[in-house]
DNA sequence: ACTACGCCCCTTTTT
DNA sequence: GGGGCGTAGT
């Protein structure tokens, strides 16, 4: 049983009472070991039923890794029972248990939809020296007031924190009302909206009741996290976190909600684990010289169980910022130890091209998480919006995004395309397409603008004969869209072609068969072409034959590999909903690890390497002016440090040649009294 | 009025 | 290397 293996203090908090636990872990201490033992303990000597348990942790890899270390001592089924994940994949799959239909968007597509909203506000009657927040910057803000507060609107949120735009905080409120009812129209829901979704389902619903909460990486929880862990019916709370870990600042984590424990729960009781059993005595001595410049919450205590010979901590200074990388490189190059137990960890992802270059020339493999290329390529997210349009036929962003490829239609016609069919379709595309309703002009605009008075849009029709030499069926050039006078043959032939696609994809309920029917239709040919192309052009604007087969083998392979992600998912709109919610975590291939320090969180590692350590980068003076702080930054760096088991080097580079900036080092080297 | 194309900007951290 | 913006061209 994981019980034997614990020590003393870990013991008494994995077998502690039920009712309202915090457990104050710093970093190496075993929290983990903690967390699994937690639940081995109430599954077999508390007898607590596998789905009366939740766990919510901050990444799904961390709540899969539990669950795996819990799989040796228990049955597999009964994993399966247990309810675990972020909150935000805890949330969709209740959510779906209760049979809600989500279709989950990425925060990027919001912002586009909310853009069009804010382009068509005024500002300029509004008589103010404030510059109006622009669309991307309003949607991030908005995204961080959701996190932060639970009881303000939007305009006091803004008040209270200090904002000059009272101005415009009544039209700020209206881009959201309309926004709200946009997402509404298209059936989308963002990151926030699960969340808040699942609490206000939890107020009425009391159909879900869990014995245990256990909530991982506590410290990093925000208010509209915390009010979600307080809606669960429960027993039981077990929550694990440490003060100097609280990165999250920028999504709303409150080191209150923390440091309030024990007053907002009656009756709380308060764990310590102190020993580490991670890093040597010298990191740990350099972690710890660091942190305590931070104001205490409580006294840090820790206990070193590696207490053997170790080596100090290495400072590396270079003259510039690739003679840094390329150093780092050789020195990884000649280390003794294997790849995958050696991180290099920096604050800024913009460190990580340089790396993983510099590492490519030493022929050493690596792997960088998020942030892989795959799904971030135009072949996967056509592939995706093409399976979006199918599970959500209401979703516009998926449709616009699909006609870029549409030669002759641009964004204002594709949107009026997709306004008409959803029009003719009372809603719906598809139905649009197949059923339409008898409107004559589907593409009559709505009074949208009061204040100009404007009228419905006289629009002027084109013939359809235009298309009478096209393999058009006569239902397709029956529907009234092909009128629009703008459309020309591609675009039609291009309609045509979706059109086809909706017809037979329709049906298509296994997600593995829909990638497949995708890979091999004519719209997504017609896609895979034009992307060869672009990709295939020459310096004289030729195109390389070659090269276009190649580039289209590639992404057809892209395609295969989708195709098989798709198998393990049981209808495509959870196969959709689980890249959005998780597609940063599927790190590729092996070798050294690169990390942001975020993305280093709950990791260790034989050797680190933090690397860009001078002032401005790291700690990063930008975000500090933007509501960041000097503390967040520090326990960034405790973070990274922390996250060594046996070598740590820091590094900087005094001098950046092709941004010709001059640096000064980070501060934190001379807490670490390095410098 | 709209689309296509070329040029310049910058590029925080995550679900 | 991509997104935003201005310009040429339909």
């Amino acid at each position: 049983m994981p019980l034997s293996r614990l020590n003393q203090e870990q013991l008494h908090a994995a077998t502690t009472k039920a009712g309202s636990n915090l457990i104050i872990a710093s970093a190496g201490t075993g929290k983990t070991s903690t967390i699994v033992a937690r639940i081995a303990y109430l599954l077999k000597e508390k007898r607590v039923k596998p789905e009366h348990i939740l766990l919510l942790t901050f990444t799904n890899k961390a709540a899969a890794e539990m669950l795996e270390r819990i799989s040796i001592f228990f049955d597999k089924t009964v994993m399966e029972r247990l309810e675990s994940g972020t909150f935000h994949a805890v949330s969709y799959r209740l959510l779906k248990k209760l049979g809600k239909k989500i279709s989950l968007k990425q925060p990027k597509d919001l912002k586009i939809l909310l853009k069009t909203i804010h382009d068509k506000r005024r500002f300029d009657h509004i008589d103010s020296s404030i510059n109006v927040y622009q669309s991307s910057y309003l949607y991030d803000l908005f995204s961080l007031y959701q996190n932060s507060t639970i009881d303000l609107n939007f305009s006091d949120w803004l008040e209270e924190k200090g904002s000059e735009h009272g101005d415009y905080y009544d039209i700020y409120e209206d881009i959201f009302i309309e926004f709200k009812e946009l997402k509404n129209e298209y059936g989308y829901v963002d990151f926030n909206d699960l969340l808040i979704m699942m609490r206000e389902t939890l107020k009425e619903d009391n159909s879900l009741k869990f014995n245990e909460v256990l909530v991982d990486e506590y410290q990093d929880t925000n208010n509209l996290q915390s009010s979600l862990i307080d809606a669960f019916d429960k027993k039981s709370l077990f929550c694990v976190g440490d003060y100097d870990q609280s990165i999250y600042g920028f999504n709303g984590a409150n080191i209150e909600i923390i440091g309030s424990f024990a007053d907002r729960y009656k009756g709380a009781s308060i764990f310590n684990l102190n020993k580490n059993y991670r890093s040597t005595s010298k990191i740990l001595a350099l972690a710890n010289r660091v942190i305590e410049h931070n104001p205490r919450l409580y006294k840090k205590k820790y206990e070193v169980t590696r207490t053997q010979e170790c080596e100090a901590p290495q400072l590396l200074i270079y003259d510039e910022l690739f003679t840094q990388y390329q150093a780092i490189s050789s020195l990884i190059k000649l280390s003794n130890t294997t790849y995958e137990n050696i991180a290099v960890i920096f604050r800024n992802n913009s460190s990580a091209d340089g790396m993983e270059a510099t590492l490519r020339e030493e022929n050493i493999p690596c792997k960088r998480k998020g942030g892989i290329s795959f799904f971030d390529s135009r072949e996967i997210k056509a592939i995706m919006d093409l399976l979006s349009v199918v599970v959500n036929s209401k979703d516009m962003m998926a449709f616009i995004h699909i006609f870029e490829y549409a030669k002759g239609v641009g964004s204002a016609l594709s949107k009026e395309l997709f306004e008409a069919l959803s029009k003719l379709g009372a809603g719906d595309i598809y139905r649009g397409f197949f059923h339409p309703k008898d409107i004559s002009n589907p593409f009559k605009k709505r009074v949208q603008n009061y204040q100009l008075g404007l009228f419905d849009d006289c629009h002027e029709f084109g013939s359809v004969s235009r298309f009478a030499n096209e393999n058009f069926n006569e239902n397709f050039l029956s529907n009234p869209i092909l009128k629009h006078a703008r459309l020309s043959v591609d675009g039609a032939k291009f309609i045509f072609k979706f059109y086809n696609y909706m017809r037979n994809s329709i049906r298509i309920k296994n997600p593995k068969i829909l990638v497949n029917y995708i890979i091999n239709s004519e719209i997504f040919n017609h896609i895979t072409d034009f992307l060869a192309t672009q990709r295939a052009i020459k310096k004289d604007g030729s195109i390389d034959e070659v090269a276009k087969q190649e580039a289209r083998e590639r992404i057809l392979k892209k395609g295969d590999i989708l195709k098989e992600l798709a198998g393990g998912y049981k209808s495509s709109e959870r196969f959709l909903n689980a890249l959005t919610l998780g597609k940063s975590e599927m790190s590729a291939g092996d070798g050294v690890n690169l990390l942001s320090v975020h993305a280093s969180k709950g990791l260790e590692f034989s050797q680190v390497y933090v690397i860009d350590l001078m002032d401005g980068r790291f700690p990063n003076r930008k975000l500090m002016n933007k509501g960041g702080s000097l503390e967040e930054e520090r326990r960034l760096f405790y973070v990274a440090v922390t996250r060594a088991k046996d070598n740590l080097s820091l590094s900087y580079a005094r001098f950046d040649k092709i941004k010709k900036i001059e640096y000064v080092h980070s501060p934190f080297l001379k807490e670490a009294k390095l410098l």
